[in-house]
DNA sequence: GCGCTGTTTCGACATGCATCGATACAGTGA
DNA sequence: TCACTGTATCGATGCATGTCGAAACAGCGC
């Protein structure tokens, strides 16, 4: 497990000066991390998602297996995009709330 | 080469609703066209360079063989994220205006 | 036409990854 | 303790993809 830690705010905007191998490296991780469409919709149930977070349960209807539900849900993890928290018997997922700002802000000239 | 047609102003903030499972498809494909190291860097060259377009002579080092960065700007041209024109000997490639404010739209709450 | 340089395509290879069923783990309630 | 539900991990499988060298294509200058 790489686990690439994303340093919240990283990089400059894409279009201010070439990004360098590392900026790139982390930038490039959180980008991935959206680049498939069943995460990027289990994202967006869960940043949508009334209160700020989902229970896995909420979110677990896209159309694949739950163990690949599970699967993605800690690629989100990893990538720093969600954390999770274990309330009895369900699990919680919240979107890391500077991540999709500083996403946003790379891609901003 | 199946090509989806990204029609740029394509989908809602991540926060308001749950992406449909077509307007997934069509986002996380622009998000894995950023999400290689090696294409981020040539994105960035490119969005950064003076211009506003970059010669691929220009952007060829990145560690990499020359047949693999051509290959990967096909990549971001498939994406919808840069465009190509040849001109005499060289080929030049620039960033699609829209796409950029596009997807960090679909980041911003 | 011929050679030269810049760029793309081709074919092959190794690695990565999305997916699944089976299984293990965690917590609840009886 | 035992059964039950929700979630995560394991192991296997098939497909996608990043990479390269070799070869093809495109323009230019001679």
């Amino acid at each position: 497990m790489p686990v690439l830690r994303p340093a919240v705010p990283c990089c400059p905007p894409l279009t201010q000066r070439p990004l360098t191998v590392l900026e790139a490296e982390l930038t490039a991780a959180m980008f991935k991390a959206l680049g498939d469409p069943v995460r990027l919709r289990l994202f967006s149930l869960v940043a949508s998602h009334d209160g700020g977070e989902a229970c896995v349960c909420d979110i677990s209807d896209v159309g694949v297996s739950q163990p690949t539900v599970s699967h993605h849900l800690k690629k989100l993890r990893e990538a720093g995009l969600l954390t999770s928290e274990r309330r009895g018997t369900w699990v919680y997922y919240r979107v890391v709330p500077a991540v999709l700002a500083a996403m946003a802000g790379v891609l901003t000239a």
